[in-house]
DNA sequence: CCAAAAGTGTTCCGTCTACACCCATGG
DNA sequence: CCATGGGTGTAGACGGAACACTTTTGG
């Protein structure tokens, strides 16, 4: 290392996990407890430190998958939070994710075995640090997606229904919308293909239930508006 | 420090400035030569490590101080970037910031002093590592920014005329706009004032200059959209 | 007198919004 | 048989896009 870097300050580099999923018509991200002090107890999203030899998101990546144990999750970063104190134990600096993922496909050995819960977005505690101010953050950057990308179907099972897709919507942007509406859009969507199968759990009567077309979508390459 | 922090790798952060400027009817970036190897001679943004005493908001303005003199300069996140061999010099984590300057605030001498110059951002040239990836996205943030929140007015002078501000809003977006319905939006925003004041340097005729009102904006608190 | 930029309204079209009733079925 | 969620179309309002000519004046 030259003379020029090695003059500066080097600082403790962390990732944290804002992990949303979809469960009982409601937005959720999954949350832990801080096990050290200071700070012991805290609801607490989770994290990591970035290691010298793997990239931030690298770093996430394995966050996540320590975690969940998946790979290949939907991943975006939120920002760099970097005040002085926000970690009492340590001038750390971190970067934010946010994942998408469907709650089906965790294992639900996992939550206990990491201390984690599903907690509604719409109810969250007291949080360690500025963890509350990275969630709301992610949340806004989902929202933006969401109307232009095709992001909805990471938080859903492979086949799903209108009325699924309709309240994942309104979850993630704390607002109802019109049913006619939404789903006038959808059917101008061609990548969102109706199966011939039937779902019937969520009523009497069955929904016909929907697939996200991944081809389809890449080769049109726009008309995404929701 | 407690044990649990002291087993975990440090790392340089540095911040990295995006500079934009609006000059003779185009978006500009401030852009320097790397002045230590490696990569002695690029191009590249002028950037700063964060001590271990500030944020690395603070970094980030103080950087921006060095080079410019200038203060509470609006600045934005774009985002960290953490490759690994993004700096070949050492593992150094960046965070890239955007800032939003009236070209004629920035004394020139400092343009000299500092080896840095205007360069046109659909001109870019070769630059050091990551560099370019941050400023298209810098570039992208500032087009969402540009239509729901007023911070042109960052980049011109108190006073200017309406085809200024239209110039400087066809330049940020890459493409040109109608001029009858661009002033149509405008005259709906309250807080854009005509004032009697008419600017004669860009046409024979003369144009009448126009001011921001910060204040009335506050107040009103929505309805921007260009 | 003419080149060059400033200034000004209307029409059309497409998009978004609001809105209410019948269907199928399990219990 | 009825409660529950699934499914469907239209009309009116609104906002965005297209579009051309007159004015002023320095050179």
């Amino acid at each position: 290392m030259t003379q020029y870097y090695i003059e500066h300050q080097k600082i403790l580099v962390s990732v944290d996990c804002i992990i949303f999923g979809f469960e009982q018509n409601k937005l959720k991200v999954l949350l832990g407890h801080r096990h050290i002090d200071p700070g012991k107890g805290l609801w607490s999203l989770y994290g990591g430190f970035v290691g010298n030899k793997e990239s931030v998101d690298e770093a996430a990546n394995r966050t996540l998958y320590e975690l969940t144990g998946m790979r290949n999750v939907y991943m975006r970063q939120v920002g760099a939070f970097g005040s002085v104190d926000r970690d009492p134990g340590a001038r750390v600096v971190s970067v934010a994710y946010y994942a998408l993922i469907n709650v089906k496909d965790y294992d639900q050995k996992m939550l206990a075995e990491h201390d984690v819960e599903w907690v509604d977005i719409e109810e969250l505690p007291e949080m360690f640090s500025d963890h509350k101010q990275m969630i709301r953050k992610a949340r806004k950057l989902m929202q933006q997606k969401i109307r232009t990308e095709p992001i909805s179907f990471q938080l859903l099972p492979a086949l799903f229904t209108l009325t699924q897709l309709q309240r994942l919507y309104e979850a993630v942007n704390g607002e109802e919308v019109d049913k006619r509406n939404f789903r006038k859009r959808i059917k101008e969507m061609d990548f969102i293909e109706k199966t011939d199968l039937i779902d019937k759990t969520g009523s009497k009567r069955g929904a016909y239930l929907y697939r996200f077309n991944k081809h389809a979508y890449n080769k049109e390459d726009a008309n995404f508006k929701l």
